[in-house]
RNA sequence: GCCCACGUAGCUCAGCCGGUAGAGCACACCCUUGGUAAGGGUGUGGCCAUGGGUUCAAGUCCCAUCGUGGGCUCCA
């Protein structure tokens, strides 16, 4: 959203003039920042006490008021000392000026490329320290097309050593209807949670006894996850990879060769002791699978080596941030290692790269965040191959043809790396693929490779996820098909329903014929009517209903439906096997 | 971890100003055998998250803990 934007204007407007309702109701209150942002505008603020949904009742309606009124919004540039004055019993503000005076600091605290300068802007009796720009009249706000959201905790310039304020979210649009369509797309978001169809769809669960963010994958989900397994299994065979299984725990010798004692220790468990020797559980897969590396001198002639392992890791994650499957303790991420002279590794990278992207299509997903992660501040290895390694992934990037960002500062510690994202129902963006150069690892377990000139050289080595984790992705999957799989995926895609209790034996019969061609199957013979067995399996979202009864009987046939409702009427049983397996092979369609 | 809110039957939720717990769905049994989204009846099911406190009396008020949700910070 440009600054140019009439709903930037809006929504920086409207943010405004809620935090002079605010300041009414707290006239000790402190201003922090807000700004718009996607679909509507924040203010950050230091109260005496936390607010209340009726508080933000009460603020709505003095927003009104102050909307009714129409003031102008008046832009003036001031001088330091004048702000100063100005804003004397507003710390935060003090501070935004220190930062845009002294380092050119915008109010995020990142650097402004203009040179600096001072500006307010008033309505009615409130001023705000702003660079804007701002409709012109309060009036031009909506009054029916804004509305406050949510109050959240956040932390001054999102620093965690810094005080908590209290954010209010809220949305303006320029129209009642799009207010009303956005609010529609958040319930439709909300009915398409990946956490409420789990519920829903018997898929998986998370339980108090268990442990937060450990995940339970019942018949169904795991049906799904065996299915994603498999194809991955037989893709990464077809794309020249080797499966590799590896231990879960491991010696505390190991972790601190790798440097995760170092470097990782935070995100990992406490040790546990067996016969007096320190062991951790797994955060990442990468040390085994060099050690298999390790166990006999390797040639250049076997490289590259691409070693694959849907991998189990235990991180500790702080309780606040865990989030149904996308952030959870124990995951398995579909990790491999590649392990290539420094000549090979651009053509391994662009391979990763493609076969990640072609992976996620499969899955039906076609929009992706593209982004290329450089070198950050704390970093091992040398600047220079830092420099030819996130070369290499740029090369990569700009052969695919698809748009990407870089985030400066954003790789690993070990090497920069290329994150591809889904967003879920609400727009939130999950990372799932990453491929990471590790400058680290080779040099840490002295890896090793003879040459054509006979001498030792070090490998490269890439370490890469296509889907992430299976339990982020899975609930990428679910939000993503609102848990309509596609027929390949569906833990169910078939449900005979009989229609009287006399059709259960062909019911069975057909089943058995669909079970032999492949198909998951089942037979619906409660003691239900019709109708309630169609209810019960549309709302399983199962692909394909299979009503029997006398008619069919007689011919040897099923009436299909879909669960779009559609009615495709009468057919014979191999017939429809013969739809399903053309729809199953085409991973999509019904 | 931090801020705020929440935690009642397997699920979704009522439960007033403190007075000993309720619905729908699900589940079990009985009747019904019905052609494309809920047939009817009967019944089972609750340590009101956990532990303290206030009170004659706590699902209800207070505190702590655990868990969940919305965010912040951090990540696959």
């Amino acid at each position: 959203m440009s600054e140019r934007d009439y709903l930037y204007k809006l929504r920086h407007s409207t943010s405004h003039v809620m935090a002079q309702a605010v300041l009414e109701m707290f006239p000790e209150g402190k201003l922090a920042i807000g700004p718009p942002i996607e679909d509507g505008f924040y203010y950050d603020f230091d109260l005496p006490r936390p607010l209340t949904p009726e508080d933000l009742e009460h603020i709505e309606a003095r927003m009104r008021e102050i909307i009714a009124a129409d003031y102008p919004f008046e832009y003036q540039e001031i001088s330091e000392e004048e702000a100063r004055q100005l804003f004397a019993d507003q710390p935060y503000k003090l501070e935004l000026i220190d930062g845009i005076v002294a380092g050119g600091l915008d109010e995020y605290g990142e650097r402004l490329e203009e040179a600096p300068k001072l500006s307010i802007y008033r309505h009615d009796g409130f001023v705000d320290l702003c660079r804007g720009p701002h409709v012109e009249r309060t009036g031009q706000i909506n009054p029916e097309a804004f509305k406050l959201l949510s109050v959240a905790g956040a932390y001054w310039r999102g620093d965690e050593t810094r005080p908590m304020l209290q954010r209010i979210y809220g949305t303006v649009w320029e129209t009642k209807e799009e207010l009303d369509q956005y609010l529609w797309r958040r319930e439709e978001a909300a009915r398409r949670d990946h956490r409420r169809l789990g519920k829903e769809l018997d898929l998986f669960s998370i339980h108090e006894l268990m442990g937060p963010g450990l995940i339970c994958w019942h018949p169904k989900g795991a049906r799904i996850r065996r299915v994603i397994e498999e194809f991955w299994y037989d893709q990464h065979y077809r794309h020249g990879y080797e499966v590799v299984y590896a231990p879960h725990i491991g010696k505390g010798d190991l972790w601190n060769v790798s440097g995760h004692l170092d470097f990782y220790r935070e995100s990992m468990y406490s040790p546990m002791d067996v016969e007096g020797q320190e062991y951790f559980i797994k955060p990442m897969n990468c040390p085994p699978h060099i050690l298999i590396y390790k166990t006999r001198m390797r040639s250049y002639r076997e490289l590259p080596l691409r070693w694959a392992e849907l991998g189990t890791v235990y991180r500790y994650e702080r309780s606040g941030v865990l989030h149904g499957l996308l952030r959870v303790r124990g995951f398995t991420i579909d990790d491999a290692h590649i392990i290539c002279s420094p000549e090979q590794v651009e053509d391994e990278i662009m391979g990763v790269y493609h076969f990640s992207l072609e992976m996620l299509r499969a899955f039906g997903f076609r929009e992706f965040e593209i982004y290329l992660a450089t070198r950050p501040e704390k970093f091992v290895g040398l600047p220079e191959r830092w420099d030819q390694a996130t070369e290499a992934l740029r090369r990569a990037l700009d052969a695919q043809g698809l748009p990407y960002e870089v985030d400066e500062g954003g790789g690993a510690f070990y090497g920069p790396k290329i994150d591809i994202k889904i967003k879920d129902a609400l727009g939130r963006a999950w990372q799932c693929t990453t491929i990471q150069f590790d400058f680290n690892l080779p040099e840490r377990f002295e890896m090793t490779y003879i040459g054509e000139d006979g001498q030792e050289h070090q490998p490269y080595m890439v370490h890469r996820a296509l889907l992430g984790s299976l339990e982020r992705f899975f609930g990428a999957l679910i939000e993503h098909y609102a848990g309509a799989f596609p027929v390949w995926l569906a833990p169910v895609q078939v449900r005979l329903i009989p229609i009287a209790d006399r059709h259960n034996a062909y019911a069975r019969q057909v089943a058995d014929r669909l079970r032999e061609a492949g198909l998951r199957v089942e037979v619906d013979d409660s003691g239900e009517r019709m109708n309630a067995k169609i209810r019960r399996a549309q709302m399983e979202k199962i692909p394909y209903m299979l009503v029997v009864g006398d008619r069919e009987m007689k011919a040897g046939a099923v009436a299909v439906r879909l669960r779009t409702e559609e009615d495709l009427g009468a057919m014979p049983v191999e017939d429809f096997v013969e739809r399903v397996q053309r729809v199953i092979a085409d991973k999509e369609g019904l």
